[in-house]
RNA sequence: GGGGUCGUAGCUCAAUUGGUCAGAGCGCCGCCCUGUCACGGCGGAGGCUGCGGGUUCGAGUCCCGUCGACCUCGCCA
């Protein structure tokens, strides 16, 4: 008996009430079996998801005889009738639980090997067996949803951007080391012995190029590498989505990246998204949230209580501001609750994760109401004068039942560790509300930073962003004050796109290098084809870049990057599927003209 | 590169202070079972405790090294 599986008739997940009395064909895994001796049921999965088959001995006796021999994840082909289940038989937590499928025939196509782990979600297992699994791993619903999702994704950013006029261009991936910051996966070339080419970390300095080349509006879904460590939202292969536009201003680049956010969210999500996106100076956003990519479903802002932390007479208050640092804090609405050993005993207390950061510690006071009056109890309320404390108590906004969380350090200390701590007791708390999407453009970036360990100036964004235009003379007289036309996209703290407006004047551009402390020669070295370029009528233009790797995990509200690539690494650049990288034949690197030279093993 | 946690059956984990500690659940195999969907019942197989050294009468347990995973800092937009 053969049935002929190309003619399935439909997915798995698609057999509904509509198909009853129809004689089907199906196609899928064997997810679960359920044999009774007599009445043997199989769930059988394919990407749509499961319907249950029944075999039965009494009126199709070779069909059930084959059933009995089905394993988990045998590859199976089946025809049979769609039947609605008795009342009593339904069941309600399955898609297609309203019916079953009475198998006439079945064909095995393949067998399977017992599965080292379940194929199914909310599995306990390790992220390596997963990927050494990656098969199996991905035919788990909720990965095969990911990777549809990503996909339609995908297909509304170009339809979005060929609505609007947007031309796809690829750039190569054989390239010069790009100027941004990351270490470069570098390729051996065979012909130019001794030389190197480097994977593109982002086509940065192409589309700029292909601005100049008259195409006025790219866009590319591209691949991007960076050799650094991975993270649990870092890979070290990602996707961009990276789009550059000629003769606009920075309204007209967000507004295009905007009309795309909320395309997606509209199409894949059903969530309308408020536009134009609320818009956030850098300042505020490092002020009130500690960190460049705020989360503003929350409350628990940063305050500056810094001139009232003066008037203590504790040094670990005084001691920061004397160098120069900061006391800022942030109130806790009826963190009086919060355990001492939450705070500072349990090892996973708040103290000590604070600690792992760097922090020396965690003042804190709780407030209580005595003599009428708000008064700080316990930790380091001892520190504040009646009158300090009624100060405090007013410029947080703080009452009685409340908890106040103090950080004093360097001011970048103060950000980092009081934007953790937000984040944390956000989670503990429960603070964050679910089904919120919180959009929101970061804009006013400095143009530069300072680095003191080698004392020179570095962008912030990269070195090719336009400064404001009013912001120019900064450059000679207060280069730190200058800010850029740049912009970020941020999701509920998640970074997810960002771009500039770039520099396509050689005098500003020259200006930026020599801030960069980059000589001419230097500058001609390592993009002088893009100077060179800039010399040939650049029009002025911008773009921005989206990571639709993080676009995806948002979308599937997926805590892992990793689960939204069909084929990701470890934290140490391995795959367990591949396993690679991996050693090569001493003759590809003896044409190559390399030697190794590896550390000696101890 | 630094710090931390971990590595025991196919999977997830347990095993006082170093001393019958080679265990459980799930999975797997066999038999039984006609309505299950976490099916059920009975029985069974399965282990170089990541790897290499060391301490000890004795090591899954302690020490050193190594490999790997995860977290974290650095790095990375």
């Amino acid at each position: 008996m053969t049935i002929a599986y190309n003619e399935r008739s439909c997915y798995c997940g698609e057999v509904d009430s509509a198909r009853i009395g129809q004689t089907i064909t199906l196609c899928g895994w064997v997810a679960t079996r359920r044999d009774h001796g007599g009445m043997v049921f199989i769930d059988l999965r394919d990407r749509e998801g499961l319907v249950q088959l029944k075999f039965n001995p009494e009126t199709d006796p070779p069909a059930h005889e084959t059933a009995g021999r089905l394993r988990s994840e045998f590859c199976i082909a089946v025809r049979g009738q769609v039947a609605a289940r008795p009342e009593s038989m339904i069941n309600p937590r399955m898609r297609t639980g309203q019916i079953e499928v009475n198998v006439r025939e079945i064909d095995i196509l393949s067998a399977s090997e017992t599965p080292r782990f379940l194929v199914e979600d909310d599995i306990n297992t390790s992220d390596e067996l997963r990927l050494e699994y990656r098969f199996l791993d991905l035919r788990r619903p909720r990965m095969q949803r990911s990777l549809i999702t990503r996909h339609r994704a995908v297909k509304i950013i170009r339809d979005y951007f060929t609505d609007h006029g947007f031309i796809e261009i690829e750039t190569p991936f054989l390239t010069k080391s790009t100027p941004e910051g990351a270490r470069d996966f570098l390729v051996p070339s065979r012909k130019q012995a001794g030389s190197f080419y480097a994977l593109p970390q982002s086509p940065q300095l192409f589309k700029q190029l292909l601005m100049m080349s008259g195409f006025d509006k790219y866009m590319q879904i591209v691949r991007c590498f960076r050799d650094e460590d991975s993270r649990k939202d870092r890979q070290p292969e990602f996707t961009q989505l990276d789009v550059e536009m000629s003769f606009v201003q920075m309204p007209d680049v967000m507004t295009v990246a905007e009309g795309y956010l909320v395309r997606v969210w509209k199409e894949i999500l059903g969530v309308t998204l408020p536009t134009p996106f609320p818009r956030m100076p850098y300042s505020q956003a490092l002020a009130e949230y500690g960190i460049d990519r705020p989360d503003t479903r929350y409350d628990l802002r940063i305050k500056d209580v810094g001139d009232i932390a003066r008037k203590t007479d504790f040094k670990v208050f005084t001691g920061p501001l004397d160098k120069g640092g900061a006391v800022r804090c942030i109130r806790v609405p009826g963190g009086a609750d919060i355990s001492q050993s939450e705070i500072e005993k349990a090892d996973n207390s708040l103290q000590n994760m604070l600690k792992g950061i760097g922090a020396g510690g965690l003042p804190y006071v709780k407030i209580e109401l005595a003599d009428g009056k708000p008064t700080f109890k316990t930790g380091v309320a001892k520190f504040f004068s009646p009158e300090a404390t009624a100060e405090l108590c007013e410029r947080v906004g703080a009452e009685p039942g409340d908890a106040i969380f103090f950080a004093a350090d360097s001011v970048d200390n103060v950000c980092k560790f009081l934007s953790r701590l937000r984040e944390e007791i956000a989670r503990r708390r429960n603070l964050i509300p679910a089904g919120l999407w919180n959009f929101l453009w970061v804009i006013d970036f400095p143009l530069l930073e300072h680095h003191a360990e080698d004392n020179r100036y570095y962008a912030v964004h990269h070195p090719f962003t336009a400064p404001m235009d009013e912001d120019l003379h900064l450059l000679e007289s207060d280069p730190l004050k200058a800010r850029a036309k740049a912009y970020d996209v941020v999701v509920n703290g998640v970074e997810l796109a960002g771009g500039s407006i770039r520099i396509h004047r050689a005098d500003v551009q020259s200006t930026v290098f020599k801030l960069l402390s980059l000589t001419q020669e230097e500058a001609e070295l390592k993009f002088g084809f893009l100077l060179k370029a800039l010399r040939h009528g650049p029009p002025p233009h911008g773009g921005f870049a989206m990571g639709v790797d993080r676009l995806v995990m948002l979308l599937c509200g997926l805590d892992s990057l990793q689960d939204t690539f069909s084929f990701p690494k470890t934290a140490e650049g391995y795959c367990p599927l591949t396993l690679a990288p991996s050693p090569v034949d001493q003759k590809q690197l003896d044409e190559l003209w390399i030697r190794l030279n590896l550390p000696a093993k101890k």
